[in-house]
RNA sequence: GGAGCCUUAGCUCAAUUGGUUAGAGCGCCGCCCUGUCACGGCGGAGGUUGCGGGUUCGAGCCCCGUAGGCUCCGCCA
Protein backbone atom coordinates (compact mmCIF):
# COMPACT_ATOMS: atom_id res chain seq x y z
CA UNK A 1 0.00 0.00 0.00
CA UNK A 2 1.02 3.48 -1.30
CA UNK A 3 -0.40 5.18 1.83
CA UNK A 4 -2.32 3.95 5.06
CA UNK A 5 -4.01 6.71 6.18
CA UNK A 6 -4.20 10.80 4.88
CA UNK A 7 -2.52 13.21 7.06
CA UNK A 8 -5.83 14.25 9.06
CA UNK A 9 -6.71 11.23 10.07
CA UNK A 10 -4.49 9.77 13.19
CA UNK A 11 -5.30 10.90 16.52
CA UNK A 12 -4.19 9.54 19.87
CA UNK A 13 -6.72 6.41 19.22
CA UNK A 14 -4.09 5.14 16.65
CA UNK A 15 -0.57 5.44 19.02
CA UNK A 16 1.52 2.68 18.71
CA UNK A 17 0.08 2.21 15.12
CA UNK A 18 2.35 1.16 12.28
CA UNK A 19 1.50 3.70 9.22
CA UNK A 20 2.45 4.95 5.92
CA UNK A 21 1.93 8.30 4.95
CA UNK A 22 2.54 10.54 1.59
CA UNK A 23 2.63 13.58 0.49
CA UNK A 24 4.46 16.93 0.30
CA UNK A 25 6.53 19.03 2.73
CA UNK A 26 4.47 21.66 4.01
CA UNK A 27 7.63 23.25 6.36
CA UNK A 28 10.88 22.01 7.84
CA UNK A 29 12.31 23.04 11.30
CA UNK A 30 15.66 21.47 11.29
CA UNK A 31 16.94 22.34 14.81
CA UNK A 32 20.62 20.68 13.83
CA UNK A 33 19.74 17.65 16.46
CA UNK A 34 15.74 16.48 16.00
CA UNK A 35 14.37 17.55 13.03
CA UNK A 36 10.26 18.58 12.50
CA UNK A 37 8.55 18.14 9.19
CA UNK A 38 5.04 18.99 8.67
CA UNK A 39 3.77 16.38 5.87
CA UNK A 40 0.70 17.60 3.86
CA UNK A 41 -1.80 15.95 1.92
CA UNK A 42 -5.02 16.97 0.26
CA UNK A 43 -6.87 15.77 3.68
CA UNK A 44 -4.44 17.42 6.02
CA UNK A 45 -1.17 17.85 8.40
CA UNK A 46 0.96 15.87 10.09
CA UNK A 47 3.85 16.27 12.05
CA UNK A 48 6.70 13.54 11.53
CA UNK A 49 9.79 13.81 14.32
CA UNK A 50 13.29 12.85 13.01
CA UNK A 51 16.08 12.02 15.66
CA UNK A 52 19.46 11.49 14.97
CA UNK A 53 20.14 8.94 18.38
CA UNK A 54 17.29 6.60 16.86
CA UNK A 55 17.80 6.65 13.43
CA UNK A 56 20.81 8.69 12.62
CA UNK A 57 20.63 7.47 8.51
CA UNK A 58 17.30 8.76 7.99
CA UNK A 59 17.91 11.78 10.08
CA UNK A 60 20.45 12.43 7.53
CA UNK A 61 18.45 12.35 4.40
CA UNK A 62 15.60 14.28 6.81
CA UNK A 63 18.03 17.29 6.81
CA UNK A 64 17.91 17.72 3.33
CA UNK A 65 14.24 18.04 3.05
CA UNK A 66 12.96 21.46 1.55
CA UNK A 67 9.74 22.67 1.22
CA UNK A 68 7.16 20.66 -1.16
CA UNK A 69 9.69 17.51 -1.48
CA UNK A 70 7.17 15.25 -2.02
CA UNK A 71 8.21 12.27 0.30
CA UNK A 72 6.43 8.82 1.58
CA UNK A 73 7.18 8.44 5.34
CA UNK A 74 6.84 4.87 7.59
CA UNK A 75 6.90 4.78 11.12
CA UNK A 76 4.79 4.50 14.46
CA UNK A 77 2.04 6.73 15.51
CA UNK A 78 3.69 8.38 18.93
CA UNK A 79 1.96 10.40 21.82
CA UNK A 80 3.47 14.13 21.45
CA UNK A 81 5.56 14.71 24.78
CA UNK A 82 3.74 16.40 27.15
CA UNK A 83 3.03 20.20 26.90
CA UNK A 84 4.41 19.63 23.14
CA UNK A 85 0.55 19.39 21.68
CA UNK A 86 -0.19 21.67 18.70
CA UNK A 87 -4.09 22.30 19.79
CA UNK A 88 -4.26 24.58 16.47
CA UNK A 89 -3.85 20.95 14.42
CA UNK A 90 -6.31 18.42 13.93
CA UNK A 91 -3.13 16.24 14.11
CA UNK A 92 -1.96 17.80 17.32
CA UNK A 93 -1.85 15.54 19.42
CA UNK A 94 0.63 13.17 17.73
CA UNK A 95 3.76 12.81 15.72
CA UNK A 96 5.11 10.41 13.26
CA UNK A 97 8.19 8.71 14.36
CA UNK A 98 9.39 7.45 11.15
CA UNK A 99 11.47 3.90 10.51
CA UNK A 100 11.81 4.99 6.36
CA UNK A 101 11.75 7.71 4.43
CA UNK A 102 11.39 7.47 0.76
CA UNK A 103 11.73 10.80 -1.12
CA UNK A 104 9.69 10.43 -4.42
CA UNK A 105 10.56 14.00 -5.80
CA UNK A 106 12.62 17.12 -5.19
CA UNK A 107 11.38 20.40 -5.52
CA UNK A 108 12.82 23.43 -7.27
CA UNK A 109 12.75 26.65 -5.09
CA UNK A 110 9.65 28.09 -5.18
CA UNK A 111 9.11 31.20 -7.17
CA UNK A 112 6.33 32.51 -4.94
CA UNK A 113 5.44 31.73 -1.20
CA UNK A 114 2.42 29.21 -0.90
CA UNK A 115 1.63 30.90 2.47
CA UNK A 116 1.08 34.30 1.62
CA UNK A 117 -1.53 35.68 -1.07
CA UNK A 118 0.63 36.17 -4.24
CA UNK A 119 -0.13 39.56 -5.73
CA UNK A 120 1.51 38.53 -9.52
CA UNK A 121 -2.05 36.71 -11.61
CA UNK A 122 1.15 36.12 -13.89
CA UNK A 123 3.50 34.43 -11.92
CA UNK A 124 0.68 32.39 -10.53
CA UNK A 125 -1.06 31.34 -13.63
CA UNK A 126 2.57 30.22 -14.48
CA UNK A 127 3.00 28.05 -12.08
CA UNK A 128 -0.80 27.08 -11.37
CA UNK A 129 -0.01 23.68 -9.52
CA UNK A 130 1.77 25.90 -6.61
CA UNK A 131 -1.18 27.98 -6.81
CA UNK A 132 -3.52 25.31 -6.57
CA UNK A 133 -1.47 23.97 -3.65
CA UNK A 134 -2.42 26.59 -1.10
CA UNK A 135 -5.33 25.56 1.07
CA UNK A 136 -7.59 28.05 0.02
CA UNK A 137 -7.64 26.93 -3.31
CA UNK A 138 -8.34 23.40 -1.79
CA UNK A 139 -11.29 24.54 -0.38
CA UNK A 140 -12.67 26.33 -2.34
CA UNK A 141 -12.38 22.90 -4.98
CA UNK A 142 -13.96 21.47 -2.95
CA UNK A 143 -16.63 23.99 -1.27
CA UNK A 144 -17.50 23.96 -5.72
CA UNK A 145 -17.80 20.17 -5.84
CA UNK A 146 -19.94 20.18 -2.67
CA UNK A 147 -22.48 23.05 -3.94
CA UNK A 148 -23.14 21.37 -7.62
CA UNK A 149 -23.51 17.99 -5.62
CA UNK A 150 -26.27 19.56 -3.60
CA UNK A 151 -27.56 21.80 -6.72
CA UNK A 152 -28.20 18.17 -8.44
CA UNK A 153 -29.75 16.40 -5.25
CA UNK A 154 -31.94 19.12 -4.18
CA UNK A 155 -32.72 19.37 -7.88
CA UNK A 156 -33.67 16.08 -8.42
CA UNK A 157 -35.93 15.85 -5.63
CA UNK A 158 -37.37 18.11 -6.78
CA UNK A 159 -38.38 16.09 -10.32
CA UNK A 160 -35.65 18.27 -12.55
CA UNK A 161 -34.14 16.61 -15.35
CA UNK A 162 -30.46 17.14 -15.63
CA UNK A 163 -30.09 17.40 -19.61
CA UNK A 164 -26.63 18.05 -21.36
CA UNK A 165 -26.99 20.52 -24.29
CA UNK A 166 -24.28 20.85 -26.89
CA UNK A 167 -21.57 22.79 -26.62
CA UNK A 168 -20.63 23.37 -30.73
CA UNK A 169 -23.93 25.23 -32.18
CA UNK A 170 -25.27 27.87 -34.03
CA UNK A 171 -24.71 31.86 -33.23
CA UNK A 172 -28.33 33.01 -31.39
CA UNK A 173 -29.33 36.38 -31.67
CA UNK A 174 -28.26 37.57 -27.94
CA UNK A 175 -26.14 40.75 -27.47
CA UNK A 176 -22.66 39.65 -26.93
CA UNK A 177 -20.37 38.85 -29.13
CA UNK A 178 -20.06 34.62 -30.02
CA UNK A 179 -16.93 32.64 -30.01
CA UNK A 180 -16.53 30.82 -33.28
CA UNK A 181 -14.84 27.81 -33.67
CA UNK A 182 -13.98 27.18 -37.77
CA UNK A 183 -15.48 23.68 -39.13
CA UNK A 184 -12.88 21.98 -40.56
CA UNK A 185 -16.24 19.64 -43.04
CA UNK A 186 -17.59 22.89 -44.23
CA UNK A 187 -14.70 25.49 -44.62
CA UNK A 188 -15.33 28.94 -44.17
CA UNK A 189 -18.32 27.80 -41.70
CA UNK A 190 -18.02 28.16 -37.71
CA UNK A 191 -19.77 26.78 -34.99
CA UNK A 192 -20.00 29.51 -31.94
CA UNK A 193 -20.08 28.67 -28.23
CA UNK A 194 -23.15 29.22 -26.56
CA UNK A 195 -23.89 32.41 -24.55
CA UNK A 196 -26.77 30.20 -22.58
CA UNK A 197 -28.33 26.97 -23.12
CA UNK A 198 -31.62 29.00 -24.20
CA UNK A 199 -33.24 27.38 -27.61
CA UNK A 200 -32.08 24.42 -25.99
CA UNK A 201 -33.56 24.43 -22.78
CA UNK A 202 -36.94 26.24 -24.55
CA UNK A 203 -36.96 23.23 -26.98
CA UNK A 204 -37.03 20.65 -24.24
CA UNK A 205 -40.12 22.25 -22.69
CA UNK A 206 -42.03 22.23 -26.07
CA UNK A 207 -40.93 18.54 -26.06
CA UNK A 208 -42.70 18.11 -22.57
CA UNK A 209 -39.68 17.65 -20.45
CA UNK A 210 -41.33 20.58 -18.19
CA UNK A 211 -38.48 20.46 -15.92
CA UNK A 212 -34.72 20.68 -16.67
CA UNK A 213 -32.10 21.90 -15.23
CA UNK A 214 -28.15 21.91 -16.40
CA UNK A 215 -25.22 23.05 -14.66
CA UNK A 216 -23.98 24.96 -17.85
CA UNK A 217 -21.26 26.88 -19.12
CA UNK A 218 -21.44 29.49 -20.95
CA UNK A 219 -18.99 31.21 -23.21
CA UNK A 220 -19.18 35.06 -23.70
CA UNK A 221 -16.46 36.65 -26.06
CA UNK A 222 -16.46 40.02 -24.87
CA UNK A 223 -13.60 42.15 -22.76
CA UNK A 224 -12.91 41.65 -19.27
CA UNK A 225 -13.09 43.58 -16.62
CA UNK A 226 -12.65 41.97 -12.91
CA UNK A 227 -15.89 40.96 -12.18
CA UNK A 228 -16.34 39.59 -15.87
CA UNK A 229 -14.70 36.49 -17.68
CA UNK A 230 -15.27 34.96 -21.27
CA UNK A 231 -16.61 31.55 -19.75
CA UNK A 232 -18.57 30.73 -17.32
CA UNK A 233 -20.70 28.51 -14.97
CA UNK A 234 -24.53 28.93 -14.54
CA UNK A 235 -26.92 26.72 -12.76
CA UNK A 236 -29.52 26.89 -15.67
CA UNK A 237 -33.06 25.42 -14.94
CA UNK A 238 -36.53 25.72 -16.92
CA UNK A 239 -39.88 24.50 -16.06
CA UNK A 240 -43.21 24.59 -17.87
CA UNK A 241 -46.62 25.19 -16.08
CA UNK A 242 -45.44 27.17 -12.87
CA UNK A 243 -45.77 30.36 -11.35
CA UNK A 244 -43.55 32.88 -10.57
CA UNK A 245 -43.88 31.62 -6.97
CA UNK A 246 -43.31 28.37 -7.81
CA UNK A 247 -39.66 29.28 -9.43
CA UNK A 248 -38.75 31.82 -6.24
CA UNK A 249 -39.26 28.64 -3.63
CA UNK A 250 -37.22 26.47 -5.94
CA UNK A 251 -34.58 28.61 -6.03
CA UNK A 252 -34.46 29.63 -2.23
CA UNK A 253 -34.76 25.43 -1.23
CA UNK A 254 -31.99 25.29 -3.34
CA UNK A 255 -29.45 27.81 -2.24
CA UNK A 256 -30.31 26.54 1.10
CA UNK A 257 -29.43 23.43 0.40
CA UNK A 258 -26.41 24.42 -1.70
CA UNK A 259 -25.13 26.65 1.64
CA UNK A 260 -25.41 24.37 4.22
CA UNK A 261 -23.69 21.18 2.20
CA UNK A 262 -20.69 23.70 0.78
CA UNK A 263 -20.32 25.84 4.13
CA UNK A 264 -22.71 24.52 6.65
CA UNK A 265 -24.78 27.88 7.12
CA UNK A 266 -28.35 28.44 7.48
CA UNK A 267 -30.15 30.83 5.62
CA UNK A 268 -33.19 32.46 5.97
CA UNK A 269 -35.52 32.08 3.15
CA UNK A 270 -38.00 33.27 1.53
CA UNK A 271 -35.76 36.27 0.74
CA UNK A 272 -37.22 39.76 0.79
CA UNK A 273 -37.91 41.19 -2.66
CA UNK A 274 -37.73 44.42 -4.44
CA UNK A 275 -38.23 45.54 -7.65
CA UNK A 276 -35.66 46.69 -10.03
CA UNK A 277 -37.09 50.27 -10.17
CA UNK A 278 -37.18 50.36 -6.14
CA UNK A 279 -33.78 48.94 -6.05
CA UNK A 280 -32.23 51.50 -7.78
CA UNK A 281 -34.31 54.50 -6.61
CA UNK A 282 -33.25 53.41 -2.79
CA UNK A 283 -29.89 51.92 -3.27
CA UNK A 284 -28.48 53.06 -7.03
CA UNK A 285 -28.12 49.51 -8.36
CA UNK A 286 -29.65 46.24 -9.65
CA UNK A 287 -27.46 44.47 -7.05
CA UNK A 288 -28.07 46.75 -3.65
CA UNK A 289 -25.59 46.03 -0.85
CA UNK A 290 -28.20 45.99 1.87
CA UNK A 291 -25.92 45.52 4.84
CA UNK A 292 -25.72 48.81 5.66
CA UNK A 293 -28.27 51.79 5.56
CA UNK A 294 -27.64 54.80 3.78
CA UNK A 295 -30.86 54.80 1.65
CA UNK A 296 -31.46 57.03 -1.33
CA UNK A 297 -34.28 60.04 -1.08
CA UNK A 298 -36.03 61.27 -3.91
CA UNK A 299 -35.96 65.02 -3.05
CA UNK A 300 -37.11 66.54 -6.23
CA UNK A 301 -40.34 67.83 -4.50
CA UNK A 302 -39.02 69.99 -2.84
CA UNK A 303 -37.10 71.57 -4.86
CA UNK A 304 -39.65 72.05 -7.42
CA UNK A 305 -40.19 75.56 -7.60
CA UNK A 306 -36.54 76.68 -6.02
CA UNK A 307 -34.80 79.45 -6.99
CA UNK A 308 -31.33 77.28 -7.07
CA UNK A 309 -31.11 76.96 -10.83
CA UNK A 310 -29.39 73.38 -11.39
CA UNK A 311 -31.96 71.78 -9.25
CA UNK A 312 -34.81 73.11 -10.39
CA UNK A 313 -33.53 73.26 -14.28
CA UNK A 314 -33.01 69.47 -14.07
CA UNK A 315 -36.69 69.25 -12.96
CA UNK A 316 -37.94 71.33 -15.43
CA UNK A 317 -36.25 69.02 -17.58
CA UNK A 318 -37.73 65.99 -16.78
CA UNK A 319 -34.86 65.01 -14.71
CA UNK A 320 -35.03 63.87 -10.58
CA UNK A 321 -33.23 65.46 -7.83
CA UNK A 322 -32.17 62.31 -5.41
CA UNK A 323 -29.74 62.32 -2.44
CA UNK A 324 -28.25 60.36 0.45
CA UNK A 325 -27.40 61.32 4.01
CA UNK A 326 -23.37 59.93 4.95
CA UNK A 327 -23.92 59.70 8.63
CA UNK A 328 -21.24 61.04 10.52
CA UNK A 329 -19.12 61.60 7.18
CA UNK A 330 -18.32 65.55 7.90
CA UNK A 331 -14.88 64.58 8.61
CA UNK A 332 -14.49 64.10 5.00
CA UNK A 333 -11.15 64.77 3.47
CA UNK A 334 -10.44 67.15 0.39
CA UNK A 335 -8.51 63.79 -1.12
CA UNK A 336 -11.80 61.70 0.00
CA UNK A 337 -14.04 64.51 -2.23
CA UNK A 338 -11.86 64.67 -4.87
CA UNK A 339 -12.23 61.03 -5.51
CA UNK A 340 -16.06 61.13 -4.90
CA UNK A 341 -16.04 63.80 -7.88
CA UNK A 342 -14.04 61.99 -9.71
CA UNK A 343 -16.14 58.87 -9.35
CA UNK A 344 -19.10 60.76 -9.95
CA UNK A 345 -18.37 62.36 -13.05
CA UNK A 346 -17.20 59.11 -14.82
CA UNK A 347 -20.56 57.58 -14.03
CA UNK A 348 -21.93 60.81 -16.10
CA UNK A 349 -22.62 63.89 -13.57
CA UNK A 350 -21.38 66.97 -14.28
CA UNK A 351 -20.24 67.10 -10.92
CA UNK A 352 -20.98 66.34 -6.94
CA UNK A 353 -22.86 68.66 -4.80
CA UNK A 354 -22.16 68.21 -0.68
CA UNK A 355 -23.20 69.64 2.46
CA UNK A 356 -21.47 68.88 5.51
CA UNK A 357 -22.29 69.94 8.88
CA UNK A 358 -20.16 70.76 11.30
CA UNK A 359 -20.78 73.35 14.10
CA UNK A 360 -24.50 73.42 13.37
CA UNK A 361 -23.91 75.13 10.11
CA UNK A 362 -24.32 73.88 6.88
CA UNK A 363 -21.20 74.00 4.99
CA UNK A 364 -21.11 73.73 0.98
CA UNK A 365 -21.27 76.73 -2.08
CA UNK A 366 -24.71 75.46 -2.60
CA UNK A 367 -26.44 75.89 0.34
CA UNK A 368 -26.68 79.66 -0.12
CA UNK A 369 -29.45 79.36 -2.80
CA UNK A 370 -31.42 77.13 -0.54
CA UNK A 371 -34.79 78.64 1.23
CA UNK A 372 -35.46 78.24 4.94
CA UNK A 373 -38.26 76.08 3.74
CA UNK A 374 -36.19 73.99 1.50
CA UNK A 375 -33.23 73.00 4.28
CA UNK A 376 -36.19 72.19 6.73
CA UNK A 377 -37.78 69.90 4.50
CA UNK A 378 -34.43 68.71 3.55
CA UNK A 379 -33.66 67.93 6.96
CA UNK A 380 -36.77 66.28 7.88
CA UNK A 381 -36.52 64.14 4.78
CA UNK A 382 -32.79 62.90 5.08
CA UNK A 383 -32.86 63.25 9.28
CA UNK A 384 -29.76 65.77 8.85
CA UNK A 385 -28.03 65.98 12.08
CA UNK A 386 -24.61 67.08 13.25
CA UNK A 387 -22.02 65.69 11.59
CA UNK A 388 -23.48 64.62 8.62
CA UNK A 389 -22.52 64.65 4.85
CA UNK A 390 -25.25 64.78 2.07
CA UNK A 391 -24.31 63.85 -1.44
CA UNK A 392 -26.87 64.99 -4.45
CA UNK A 393 -26.91 63.99 -7.96
CA UNK A 394 -29.07 65.92 -9.88
CA UNK A 395 -29.75 63.85 -13.54
CA UNK A 396 -31.73 61.88 -15.64
CA UNK A 397 -33.18 59.34 -13.26
CA UNK A 398 -30.95 56.71 -14.51
CA UNK A 399 -27.49 58.87 -14.30
CA UNK A 400 -28.47 59.83 -10.79
CA UNK A 401 -29.33 56.47 -9.25
CA UNK A 402 -26.09 54.85 -10.32
CA UNK A 403 -23.63 57.92 -9.17
CA UNK A 404 -25.35 57.80 -5.94
CA UNK A 405 -25.32 54.08 -6.30
CA UNK A 406 -21.15 54.42 -6.73
CA UNK A 407 -21.11 57.12 -4.15
CA UNK A 408 -22.86 54.72 -1.25
CA UNK A 409 -21.00 52.15 -1.85
CA UNK A 410 -17.45 53.98 -2.13
CA UNK A 411 -18.31 55.75 1.18
CA UNK A 412 -19.16 52.83 2.72
CA UNK A 413 -15.72 51.70 1.91
CA UNK A 414 -14.37 55.07 3.22
CA UNK A 415 -16.52 54.91 6.55
CA UNK A 416 -16.01 51.02 7.00
CA UNK A 417 -19.59 50.45 7.10
CA UNK A 418 -19.53 46.76 5.83
CA UNK A 419 -20.04 44.27 9.02
CA UNK A 420 -17.02 42.73 9.38
CA UNK A 421 -17.66 38.94 9.18
CA UNK A 422 -19.78 36.67 6.98
CA UNK A 423 -23.15 38.05 7.03
CA UNK A 424 -25.66 36.88 4.58
CA UNK A 425 -27.93 39.42 2.86
CA UNK A 426 -30.62 38.03 0.08
CA UNK A 427 -32.78 39.86 -2.23
CA UNK A 428 -34.80 39.03 -5.12
CA UNK A 429 -34.47 41.66 -7.51
CA UNK A 430 -37.62 41.58 -9.41
CA UNK A 431 -39.37 43.21 -12.53
CA UNK A 432 -36.71 43.92 -15.18
CA UNK A 433 -36.74 45.64 -18.05
CA UNK A 434 -37.13 43.60 -20.75
CA UNK A 435 -35.49 45.99 -23.15
CA UNK A 436 -32.68 47.82 -22.96
CA UNK A 437 -31.54 50.71 -24.62
CA UNK A 438 -28.09 50.55 -25.21
CA UNK A 439 -25.62 53.90 -24.84
CA UNK A 440 -25.69 54.33 -28.90
CA UNK A 441 -29.94 55.00 -28.34
CA UNK A 442 -30.52 51.02 -30.31
CA UNK A 443 -32.51 48.63 -28.16
CA UNK A 444 -32.67 44.64 -27.44
CA UNK A 445 -34.37 42.85 -25.62
CA UNK A 446 -32.44 41.09 -22.96
CA UNK A 447 -32.37 37.05 -23.15
CA UNK A 448 -30.64 36.09 -20.37
CA UNK A 449 -28.93 36.91 -17.19
CA UNK A 450 -25.13 37.80 -17.37
CA UNK A 451 -23.97 35.29 -15.28
CA UNK A 452 -20.98 37.23 -13.58
CA UNK A 453 -18.85 35.68 -11.86
CA UNK A 454 -18.70 38.29 -8.60
CA UNK A 455 -21.94 36.63 -7.61
CA UNK A 456 -19.41 33.51 -7.13
CA UNK A 457 -17.32 35.76 -5.82
CA UNK A 458 -20.00 36.92 -3.81
CA UNK A 459 -20.33 33.54 -2.33
CA UNK A 460 -16.97 33.45 -0.64
CA UNK A 461 -16.32 37.49 -0.14
CA UNK A 462 -18.59 40.41 -0.57
CA UNK A 463 -21.42 37.93 1.33
CA UNK A 464 -23.86 39.27 -0.90
CA UNK A 465 -26.28 38.08 -3.81
CA UNK A 466 -27.80 38.95 -6.52
CA UNK A 467 -30.64 37.28 -8.55
CA UNK A 468 -32.82 38.53 -11.14
CA UNK A 469 -35.38 36.73 -12.38
CA UNK A 470 -36.85 37.44 -15.60
CA UNK A 471 -39.87 35.51 -17.43
CA UNK A 472 -37.98 35.13 -20.28
CA UNK A 473 -35.46 33.74 -18.33
CA UNK A 474 -37.13 31.83 -16.22
CA UNK A 475 -40.51 30.62 -17.59
C1' G B 1 -11.12 51.26 -29.67
C1' G B 2 -10.11 55.01 -25.37
C1' A B 3 -8.30 56.61 -20.35
C1' G B 4 -5.71 56.14 -15.66
C1' C B 5 -2.23 53.64 -12.63
C1' C B 6 1.83 50.22 -12.13
C1' U B 7 6.82 47.73 -13.57
C1' U B 8 13.33 48.17 -8.36
C1' A B 9 16.75 41.02 -5.85
C1' G B 10 13.23 34.51 -6.79
C1' C B 11 8.68 36.94 -3.81
C1' U B 12 6.54 41.34 -1.10
C1' C B 13 8.14 46.13 -0.80
C1' A B 14 11.61 50.67 0.57
C1' A B 15 15.03 54.34 -1.35
C1' U B 16 13.76 62.38 1.56
C1' U B 17 13.90 67.85 -3.17
C1' G B 18 17.42 64.51 -8.94
C1' G B 19 23.13 63.45 -5.30
C1' U B 20 28.11 58.60 -2.05
C1' U B 21 28.58 51.82 -2.99
C1' A B 22 20.07 50.95 -4.66
C1' G B 23 18.19 48.63 1.08
C1' A B 24 14.72 45.41 4.31
C1' G B 25 11.73 41.01 5.32
C1' C B 26 10.80 36.24 3.35
C1' G B 27 13.11 32.62 0.16
C1' C B 28 18.04 30.58 -1.49
C1' C B 29 23.39 28.89 -0.11
C1' G B 30 26.94 27.83 4.08
C1' C B 31 27.90 27.16 9.35
C1' C B 32 25.69 26.49 14.33
C1' C B 33 21.49 24.72 17.07
C1' U B 34 17.79 18.06 20.23
C1' G B 35 10.76 19.77 21.24
C1' U B 36 9.61 23.01 17.23
C1' C B 37 5.00 24.15 14.91
C1' A B 38 5.83 31.39 10.82
C1' C B 39 11.68 27.40 15.24
C1' G B 40 16.04 30.30 16.43
C1' G B 41 21.38 32.39 15.77
C1' C B 42 25.68 33.92 12.65
C1' G B 43 27.51 34.66 7.80
C1' G B 44 27.00 34.81 2.35
C1' A B 45 25.29 35.06 -2.66
C1' G B 46 21.72 37.50 -5.40
C1' G B 47 20.24 44.06 -9.22
C1' U B 48 21.70 46.37 -16.94
C1' U B 49 15.83 49.66 -11.34
C1' G B 50 10.97 46.16 -17.98
C1' C B 51 13.25 47.98 -22.72
C1' G B 52 14.97 52.27 -26.01
C1' G B 53 16.03 57.32 -26.25
C1' G B 54 16.36 62.36 -24.08
C1' U B 55 17.28 66.43 -20.26
C1' U B 56 21.24 67.06 -16.53
C1' C B 57 27.76 67.80 -13.80
C1' G B 58 24.69 63.65 -11.98
C1' A B 59 18.42 59.86 -13.30
C1' G B 60 15.33 54.22 -9.81
C1' C B 61 13.25 59.40 -9.39
C1' C B 62 12.08 64.37 -14.62
C1' C B 63 10.56 64.10 -20.24
C1' C B 64 9.39 61.17 -24.89
C1' G B 65 8.66 56.44 -27.00
C1' U B 66 7.84 51.20 -26.43
C1' A B 67 6.51 46.33 -24.10
C1' G B 68 3.91 43.87 -20.33
C1' G B 69 0.39 43.99 -16.26
C1' C B 70 -3.86 45.88 -13.49
C1' U B 71 -8.28 48.90 -13.24
C1' C B 72 -12.06 51.60 -15.57
C1' C B 73 -14.99 53.45 -20.01
C1' G B 74 -16.77 51.55 -24.58
C1' C B 75 -18.52 46.46 -25.09
C1' C B 76 -21.23 42.89 -22.09
C1' A B 77 -25.74 42.32 -18.33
Amino acid sequence: MFRTHHCNSLHKSDIGRQVTLAGWVNVTRDHGGVIFIDLRDRQGLTQVVFRPEENAELAKQAHTLRGEDVIQVSGAVAARPPGTENPNLATGDIEIIPNELRILNRADPLPFPLDAEPQNEDLRMTHRYLDLRRPRFARNLRIRHRAAKATRDYLDSQGFVEVETPILSKSTPEGARDFLVPSRVTPGKFYALPQAPQQYKQLLMVAGVEKYFQIAKCFRDEDLRADRQPESTQIDIEASFVTPDDIFAVTEGMLAAIFKAARDIDIKTPFDRLTYREALDRYGSDKPDRRFEMEVVEVGEIFRNSSFKVFRGTLDAGGVVKAFNGKGFAGITIGQADELTEIAKLHGAKGLAFIKVENGEWKSPIVKFFSDAEKTALQSELNIEEGDCVFFAADKWEIACQVLGRLRLRIAEMQKLMPAGETWNFLWVTDFPLIRTRTNGTRCIIHSLDPKPKTCRCLTRRNFLRFAPRLTTLF
